[in-house]
DNA sequence: GGTGTGACAATGG
DNA sequence: GCCATTGCCACAC
């Protein structure tokens, strides 16, 4: 019961919204957020999450998520070629490579920030 | 209901 | 310092 749309699994639920808490010029990593979590070693559910991010109603700024390397390793998910990096860029995120440069300078820590 | 995988991360040699 | 391997948890088949 309950099909109002909120029926996602706990984790995955705060992965989408802590996602969204990414405010607008900023980046994190999988693995802070899954930190956040209480689960660093599950780095890999967060991006399974955004990997389910269209199940979601509302868009969630998986742009802004990327790997330890600052890569934007799942860019190929998202729609068109370089729409991910399109996204940073907008934001005034410095972008090469599939590669964010400064992404420490950009990173944003939920456990910090939160 | 079991197996495999997956947009990662951390550790070891 | 770089390459290879393991750990992790939830979802898909």
């Amino acid at each position: 019961m309950n099909q109002s749309g909120n029926d996602n699994t706990g984790f995955f639920e705060k992965v989408y919204e802590v996602t969204r808490m990414i405010p607008y010029g900023r980046i994190t990593t999988y693995g802070a957020i899954a930190r956040y979590l209480g689960s660093a070693q599950s780095a890999r559910m967060v991006g399974w999450a955004l990997n389910s991010c269209h199940s979601q109603p509302d868009w969630v700024p998986a742009h802004r998520v990327v790997n330890r390397n600052g890569q934007l390793t799942g860019k190929v998910h998202f729609p068109g070629s370089n729409t991910m990096q399109q996204l940073l860029e907008s934001e005034g995120i410095r972008v090469e490579d599939d590669t964010v440069l400064e992404f420490k300078k950009f990173f944003w820590n939920p456990a910090t920030e939160l």
